[in-house]
Parts: C-alpha cells; sequence; structure tokens
DNA sequence: TCTAATCACTTGCTTTTTGCAAGTGGTTGC
DNA sequence: GCAACCACTTGCAAAAAGCAAGTGATTAGA
C-alpha cells in the first residue's frame, strides 16, 4: 500500500516514534478515538482541519499495518467499519496529554483553557487514567 | 522564509502543536539539544538521521520563528552560530519523555533499554526535573 | 600572506508526499 | 428500482523532501 511500518532511520525511540507518528494527521485520528470517541470514516473526515479523503485511507491503513487501531466491519451494518484504538494506540494517550499541555499553555491555542490545564497538569496520571479507561470496552 | 507560524488548521491545541512540530525532524533538532546538548549545526548534521543541510536551516530558522529555540553568533567564534532552547522550547521535554516511552515499551526501538524506561516511569516529574534542569543556564 | 579547511547556509534538480476534485462499487432506505 | 450513503480510488497539480554541488565568510597553518 505504499509504506513500510518496518522502516527506521536510527533506533533513537523518539526517532522511531516519529518515523510512525511524525505528520499533520496520525496523531490526530487518535486524538479524535480518544477525545471524542470518533470510530467511523465519515467521523475522522468531519474533524475541523479537514483532512481529505485519500489521505484519511493512507493514515488509517498505516495506523491498522503498525498496530495502532484495528478495522472490523460494523456489525450493525454491513456498510460501514469499526475503527477502535489497540492497547499500542491507547497507550499514546500520554503523549497526546503532554501535546495538549505544551499547545495550550505555550502556544496559545484557543480551545483548551489555560486554568483547566494547569489543574490537569496537578494531577496528570489521574487525568490519564480517566482517558485510558474511557478508551477500553 | 517559506512558512507562516501564524496558520492553524483549528483552535484544537493537539493539531495546533501538530502545526508546529508535525514532521520528521523538528523534535529530533530538539531531541539533540535535550538528550546530547548539541548546539551547532554541524553538531546536528552529524546525527544517526541523516537530515540534509537544507532541510536543516529550514527547521532551525522555522523553531527560532516560532520561539522554540534561540540563534546567536557564537562569541568565541565568529564563524559558529549557537542554537539554545528557549522556555517555549524546554517545556517540550514532558513531550519527548513520552515518546521515549512509547518508542521504548510499544515500538520497540532498540537503543533504550526497556526496563530503564520501567524505572523512569515510576517518577517521571524527577526525570523531567532533572532534564529541564540540564538544558538552563 | 597565501592557501586550504571549515563554517553555515544556497541552489538546482529529482523524487516523494500532499491536497483537491471527481469517480467507483457495494449497501440500504424508501 | 433507484437515489442516497458508505468507504474508498484515481488523476492531476502543488508543495515538501532528498541529494549533490556550490557559495561567501572565517580561520588555522605553512
Amino acid at each position: 500500500m505504499g509504506f513500510n511500518p518496518e522502516q527506521r532511520r536510527s533506533g533513537c525511540p523518539i526517532s522511531s516514534s516519529l518515523d510512525l507518528l511524525g505528520d499533520k494527521w496520525s496523531l490526530l485520528i487518535v486524538r479524535d478515538m480518544v477525545f471524542v470517541k470518533k470510530r467511523y470514516f465519515k467521523e475522522f473526515l468531519s474533524s475541523d482541519e479537514g483532512i481529505a479523503t485519500n489521505i484519511l485511507t493512507n493514515r488509517l491503513n498505516r495506523l491498522e499495518a503498525i498496530g495502532i487501531i484495528s478495522k472490523q466491519p460494523d456489525p450493525e451494518s454491513a456498510r460501514q467499519i469499526v475503527y477502535t484504538l489497540t492497547e499500542k494506540g491507547i497507550a499514546l494517550i500520554p503523549v497526546l496529554v503532554e501535546l495538549v499541555c505544551w499547545g495550550t499553555i505555550y502556544d496559545g491555542a484557543p480551545y483548551a483553557d489555560p486554568d483547566e490545564i494547569r489543574r490537569i497538569q496537578q494531577d496528570k496520571p489521574r487525568f490519564i487514567r480517566k482517558l485510558t479507561k474511557g478508551c477500553r470496552p
């Protein structure tokens, strides 16, 4: 499908992580699954950032290939496919939380309240546990 | 210089962060500054991943434009330029630490020891404080 | 002082990735 | 039975990345 998840630029764990997630879209899909509970192709399409259908298809396949999400036919509707996070995907929640904090406090992103972020920072592990629970069946 | 740091795809802090850092190179430069104390152009060039000179120039300018690093002539040698992290850049350490943990445990990156990572996870704030101190004068 | 090496970039060119619009084939509600 | 909906595909243009070679300023050594 045009991507090889085995290729690493180096053995550094940060570099390896960025080989998989270092683009503008992959983590947004994980974000939508964690914070907005999105599970369907068209739900991801409807996010504010406006991902194109070909890029979304590519990223969903890629994320599945590297074991971050899983892809199953919806038992309730034959024309839909359900995407869910694997444990490897759920384990990205701490990364997302740190990006939320940094983006809000140091980059002035408008959709989150700096005061609430500072409250989250008082007990990050609790916040992460809460989000993690919400991602499991 | 060909990039506009003001453009946001949305107000979401994760999306805003990825607008600035969502590529395969920017965070590697920050990593080199935090973990390997690199400060010069040629030091960044020598990293295992092999960044090209034009991309490195572009990313250094970009990181400076968005306030993550600062760029000064080296007082000791007129032909060198010293790059240092700003507070906004130092604040990315928690993001890097989470990427190290995820990359090592869930993606099997070879250069870090999973047991040591699990020890770091016992007291992440302490590890982050230690790294942060090492980045300040 | 001349020269060669080193520094941080630039430039030119090719390849890859992204973005956008339109189209496809299977499924379903009416 | 047919129009709408679903998850993609395809084609093409634009942007970004990758590579090799070159640039001008600085400097250490003969």
